[in-house]
DNA sequence: TGTATCGTTTAACAGTGTTAAATAATTTTA
DNA sequence: TAAAATTATTTAACACTGTTAAACGATACA
């Protein structure tokens, strides 16, 4: 009977439309705006639908986070392909990386853990910027005698503090290094980037 | 009348006193475990005596972002102050910011919005490992004819990938940085991460 | 003692995720 | 075609969330 594939096909594609729903919700309103009854409102049925679906709502997160990394991978290997030499490849594939990360926000959200919600009010707070302030003299100091301009100590700091938060996230959400890696890691980097201060 | 300065005192401490429940509650039970009725119960009160203290949950979250940072402060300025040379100072700063991240993990997630929940499902996904895989391959071709072991390439895809998710982060939770100051800093970090690499 | 003020609680509202029961629609069987 | 069985969908409910208004209790002031 061939009404059983139709069926089928239709389960599938609501299946997909309660995907759809969500990242449009998300898109629109962030991610504390998802709930079940607005993605049902979307898909124009009533809430417990959706668990023929999906068992809960970790189960739509999920699977939005599985779609996030196979379309990430499938950009690092179109950038991989436009170049032949390795050091060429890899430039490309992290600015691939990194376009996806803004390009696709809310999957890259979900996949890491990048809350924005919280830090719409730590922007608020003058302490926020006290951390920022006490290394950004040290890294003046650091250049002497050479006086860096504003954008140039920026660069210096930003380059620091991406790596280790980029680490701390990393840590944080994964757990997955070795106490000895996190070091080799994180003193590579500073003692690379003091270096590069420095002259 | 000095009954007026005991109760005003009284009033300090219960201020304090929800700031000291959300914090432990938060430490057994993460972020999402923390409700007004848990604060109310902790300090064995009822839940609408906190507006009393803080007009809305988020001003309890702004007021622990708000201590958060001011420790931060507390312990870069420390770091300082036991090395003279500046990069002796930069390098004991970083430490002492890495370290406050895991003994304060709770704060350093409120403060820069660093989401635990939604990762402990992306760990199930084989789909997760895929985008380091392909950059992995890339770090192996480009350190040859040397065959990087198991941990030489392990640590250079971490620096990799540390300083630009870091950079994805606070661009996403601040968007602070100008567009050109983001290129600058990824490009000098990506091409003196390769140079490194090449020898 | 009566009244006003303050501290505190109870009750409620709108929202959340989720489940069980009731109903509507469809398909299968007689 | 009519009845029965199955499936699709909804309504109602539960326990929870943040938050507010009203009621209650105690305390201080006249």
């Amino acid at each position: 009977m061939a009404s059983k594939d139709r069926i089928l096909r239709l389960k599938e594609e609501t299946r997909c439309n309660i995907l759809d729903a969500s990242l449009k919700i998300v898109k629109e309103g962030g991610w504390d705006a998802l709930s079940m009854r607005k993605i049902a409102d979307e898909i124009e049925y009533t809430a417990p639908i959706i668990y023929e679906y999906y068992s809960n709502k970790g189960a739509i997160l999920l699977e939005l986070t599985r779609k996030g990394f196979l379309l990430l991978s499938k950009k690092l290997e179109e950038a991989k392909a436009k170049h032949r030499l390795p050091a060429k490849q890899l430039e490309a594939m992290w600015l691939a990386y990194w376009d996806f990360a803004f390009a696709e926000k809310e999957l890259y959200q979900v996949m890491y853990g990048v809350e924005t919600t919280c830090c719409e009010m730590a922007k608020k707070l003058p302490e926020s910027e006290m951390p920022m302030d006490l290394i950004w003299d040290v890294i003046v100091e650091l250049m002497l005698p050479h006086v860096g301009t504003e954008e140039e100590v920026c660069i210096k700091y930003y380059t620091f503090w991406s790596v280790i938060h980029g680490l701390i996230s990393i840590n944080m959400v994964n757990r997955g290094n070795t106490d000895e890696t996190n070091q080799e890691v994180l003193k590579t980097a500073i003692t690379g980037i003091i270096r590069s201060i420095k002259g």
